[in-house]
DNA sequence: TCCATGTAGTTAACATGTTAAATAAATGCC
DNA sequence: GGCATTTATTTAACATGTTAACTACATGGA
């Protein structure tokens, strides 16, 4: 058996939770899980989203969301509407108040970056972005694949 | 606010997601969760490890250990004992039905970890491997000298 | 048009993880 | 040696994620 030194899904998992041991007493401070962030910040990049999309770009669950996106609409944060033409759709969208906390957010996010980036090496972070977004790319290309 | 694509959790998120994907068939095919193997595993390479060493090396808090332990043992898969200079720690260790379902995955696994290779490429699948542990190795001394 | 099938999202039941309190034993200072 | 403090693990209460069933709507034939 390959010795867990040298498991993929161990090391991604540890290198993730380096990082997010850094942005975890931000998040708390502020009052958000790790996954409402990762909704906010995803519908601070378009005006609105299909439930369904929002969930494939931030690697969640359609149940998860639901229950996240509830909670989010209920304090107030993201907007929730039927689709038009397709009622089945759920569109979401943040509100002002979710967008300030993202931008107040956003400094405290950033000067954590700036120290992450500046521990790693600018130039080993930018190609361990680069590789992952790669791998990422390949392996989803195999799936593809493997439908038949 | 740093656009999604460029947040590095979420990336490491992703890979790890594209990786297991391959690999939950098997787990769920020889009925071990994610962790359960990751703790096999790690028995695997040592005779016997204190439950909180091993905790450290999977990426697991004790709470979510001390649970899947007492379900391993309970499967026959794993012993436990008291420490016998230190009668608070607990020493676990693989037992052969716990060794021969790992030795069965093998296989499998390795499987999978040639197809993974062999799609994100030999050189880059190096690559990241080295970024990746470069990475967890310098944020973790950064934690460190955060310590007063 | 009607119905079978597929799709988007929610709900419900369950499994898992997490935080905090509890237990038990070791350490070290007086 | 006795008692406060720390350490290793467990238990309990709670939050979160997951799987599967369900609702509602859409689509595409007969």
């Amino acid at each position: 058996m390959r010795p867990l030194a040298q498991s993929l899904p161990l090391k991604l998992l540890m290198a993730r939770e380096a990082v997010m041991e850094r942005f975890r007493p931000h998040l708390k401070a502020a009052g958000v899980t790790e996954q409402q962030w990762r909704v906010l910040r995803a519908l601070c990049e378009s005006d609105e989203l299909e439930a369904g999309e929002l969930a494939e770009a931030i690697c969640l669950k359609m149940p998860s969301l639901s229950r996240i996106l509830a909670d989010l609409s209920g304090q107030g944060l993201i907007n929730r509407r039927d689709g038009v033409d397709d009622k089945r759709l759920r569109l979401v969208s943040i509100t002002k108040k979710g967008r300030a906390l993202v931008d107040e957010m956003a400094r405290q996010s950033e000067t954590e970056y700036a120290k992450i980036q500046a521990a790693v090496g600018p130039e080993a972070y930018a190609a361990l972005m680069a590789d992952l977004e790669a791998a990422i790319t390949k392996l989803s290309s195999l799936d593809q694949g493997a439908r038949d």
